[in-house]
DNA sequence: CGGTAAAGTGGACATGCGTCCACGCTAGTG
DNA sequence: CACTAGCGTGGACGCATGTCCACTTTACCG
């Protein structure tokens, strides 16, 4: 009989290794041997549970980026409801948690994942660049009702938040960014440029 | 007695070579073997003029950012002359050529590189992410002249350009993308959002 | 025209990566 | 208490990359 459970927490477990390694060391620090020498197990194992290292990425940032995803969902149904800037600090700090930019980096760095994910995830979900592609959709819904000045452009977002998560861990070998400095700067930003409602 | 006309020659043919491939198939194209090739000689030739890939990278960074550099600094200086959003599209026109934004990518995708040429480089002269921070420097001064918005916030200049070199060429496995129009789309996003000239 | 120093050649090496597999160990089962 | 199916192990393989070097070719100069 397999023991499901026990399955289920090597994944895990590697899963929480990955999770270490993109936090301390940054996307390019992610190798097999990397995440299962943190897992403290064989590099085998690995292979064992998951058909392709990608395929495993993918899975760890479809399993980690669950909850990111429902906040960014929350805010498109939000449209025309409550007020503009609060509905997007509440997306940005969902968006920049230290895990979720951390994925954002290492999405942008692996090509072949990018496009996995890209091909594998159901229609309609969002996903990391997604993300922030559904953030501006949501300004583009703001401004078609009136509650955005007319010209705001919004199509800067995405390349924004990629960028920003590349500078942040472009150079880093130590410990990681402050989230919530992160958050902050990257609000006040979007804040400041975006949202301008009509008098 | 060197022939120091012969040497200069293979060393710009490498330098066009990686030029080629950079724009052809995108930064992480770019090896020892495909510029060696390219350039149609053995892959020892790279050794024995440069250092290092990466000191070969840094040259040819070096050599090619020149005008994009002498242009950005001419913008720095146009500060509180002539008409910003001008100044602003003139500028992004010499940063946004086609290889100049491969540049950004190549830069922006290799670590090493990054650090030795933020280290090896003349301090006061801007390159490429340092390009970025400079039109953020003019927009500021600008700004401080009176004739920006008080509020414009010149901060998310440089993490776009990085994130739009990075939408630009991390999926791409055909031709460059048009120049022009990535000249006119990034033009239009940041001459709409950030010059608000005071009324 | 021969000598010699520099440049070019391409095969070899080390490293790190993803991947695979033959072998033990363990834990459930009859 | 054997038995066996599945899991973990870690060494090995293939590949790509940067790097190096013994050898050949070139071309300048006395």
């Amino acid at each position: 009989m397999p023991t499901g459970v026990a399955l289920r927490d090597v994944r895990e477990q590697l899963f929480a290794a990955a999770e270490r390694i993109l936090v301390r060391d940054g996307p390019s620090a992610l190798t097999t041997r990397a995440v299962t020498a943190e897992a403290g197990c064989a590099n085998g194992v690995l292979h064992r549970h998951f058909a392709d290292f990608d395929a495993f990425l993918a899975e760890f940032v479809l399993a980690r980026v669950g909850q990111m995803d429902a906040q960014t969902a929350a805010l498109r149904d939000s449209a025309g409801t409550g007020d503009v800037a609060e509905n997007l600090t509440t997306a940005l700090t969902a968006l920049f948690g230290s895990v979720a930019v951390a994925i954002v980096a290492l999405v942008t760095f692996r090509d072949e994942l990018r496009a996995r994910l890209r091909k594998d995830w159901p229609a309609g979900v969002p996903v990391l660049t997604e993300a922030a592609i559904m953030i501006a959709s949501y300004l583009t819904a703001e401004r078609a009702l009136g509650r955005l000045a007319p010209d705001a452009q919004v199509d800067m977002l995405a390349p924004m938040l990629i960028g920003t998560a590349h500078l942040l861990f472009a150079d880093r070998k130590g410990p990681p960014p402050d989230p919530t400095t992160v958050h902050k700067a990257v609000t006040a930003v979007l804040a400041g440029a975006l949202p301008r409602p009509r008098p």
